[in-house]
DNA sequence: GCTCAAAAATTGGTCTGACCACTTGGGGAT
DNA sequence: ATCCCCAAGTGGTCAGACCAATTTTTGAGC
């Protein structure tokens, strides 16, 4: 809880400059594939060298909200949620959780996210998610685990919350059992009844129902835990 | 879900420096508190320049691994949580999220967090969430919002739960929303009713009962909304 | 006029060396 | 022994240069 003295602090130009860049976002100035000028022109415009520039640049790449392209140029980076992802992934596994643990932190977030999606989906999003179910199946039928789908059809449930913070959390925890839940589908009929439990939750979005969608889930994670 | 084409990708320097930080720290040579050589150094070790040293280092200290002295030096932080957490917080603000999302993020987890930390208690953890609460009276008896103490108690809840990566998300969702929180506290009778539904989720995480905890985490929730 | 390959311009990535602001620690004056 | 001051060392910033990848322009050949 450290009795911190962060009174002065330390003003460093970079961030003055990621926030300027960050209320540009905010307020839409800068969408989604603009290009930003040059490194050179930026240090010109910000009246700073252009080392400090390339600070705020790459502070922003790491926040996933812009890409560089050597020769080409910057480009604004909104729909970021993988790079996103990759971060918290990354400082997660940094740290000494166990897969238990996060996986535990799925089991006490999806079952309350499939509630929410049975009250929020619409039409459109329950055939996204019957698409994914279904190329689950030929993925299986295939001999392969189907791990693609089975990661897009926790992630396209998250979005039918429409709550893109929730999406956000459930994106992270799930890229980092990506692994595991490939070895877990690699038993044989795992990946299989992981279809039908899907199928099941997908029923009870459908039509409504946020306890059974949330049970549904539970029995889900439980199964293939 | 970008059929990405990550065959080549680029390969930077600094990425490659992190990547190495990251070992060594994972692998405990570089312990918390360690004093970092200076920048010349280590540029001189890596046989890079001191720039990729730096973006190498800006890196790490955007992910909390070190934290920069100007005239003192690097020095490793493997007690992150905060950083993790400012950076996290600082990543989901800058998206379009509503307070509104993110309190149902916390409206979704808490509750089962609560249930948890009913079943996992220790004694030790269960005095550390009372001192807290007689912390939050005596702040309130002298006028304050007792926000603070208010922030502490839901952060020890989510330790009760001895599972480290739910103490991330918490933090960082608790984070975004102390301000608000500050802000609810504010109105007369607020700050009381939250201390005495805090009494009531103790009581049941004292006794062990989970429902009751998960319930009267959601009613809790629910009143301060 | 059109195509397409070579060349020029542009851009991010890296390097070098310099100066500034701040912290630290030791040596000299008291 | 105490205190003060300054020199050395550190991170922060700057300027200018070259490299490597990419884009744009150019121009030769058809």
């Amino acid at each position: 809880m450290q009795v911190g003295v962060r009174s002065v602090r330390r003003p460093r130009l970079y961030e003055d400059i990621v926030q300027q860049f960050h209320s540009l976002i905010r307020q839409g100035v800068l969408q989604h594939g603009t290009r930003l000028p040059s490194e050179r022109m930026l240090a010109e415009q910000f009246n700073v060298s252009r080392s400090s520039v390339r600070e705020a640049i790459r502070s922003l790449e790491l926040q996933g909200l812009v890409v560089c392209r050597r020769g080409s140029g910057t480009f604004i980076n909104t729909e970021a949620i993988e790079s996103v992802v990759a971060m918290l992934a990354n400082t997660l596994s940094t740290g000494s959780e166990t897969l238990k643990e996060i996986f535990e932190v799925r089991h006490l977030l999806e079952p309350q996210i499939a509630a929410v999606a049975a009250t929020r989906a619409d039409p459109d999003e329950v055939q996204r998610m019957d698409d994914i179910l279904e190329e689950q199946q030929q993925q299986i039928e295939q001999g392969e685990t189907g791990v693609d789908a089975d990661t897009a059809f926790h992630f396209a449930l998250a979005s039918a919350t429409h709550n893109s913070a929730l999406v956000k959390v459930v994106s992270a925890v799930g890229d980092i059992l990506r692994l595991s839940r490939d070895q877990s589908l690699q038993e044989p009929g795992r990946a299989k009844r992981s279809l039908a439990s899907h199928r099941q939750i997908l029923e009870k979005v459908r039509v409504g129902d946020t306890e059974a969608a949330k049970e549904a889930m539970e029995y889900h994670l439980t199964s293939v835990e």
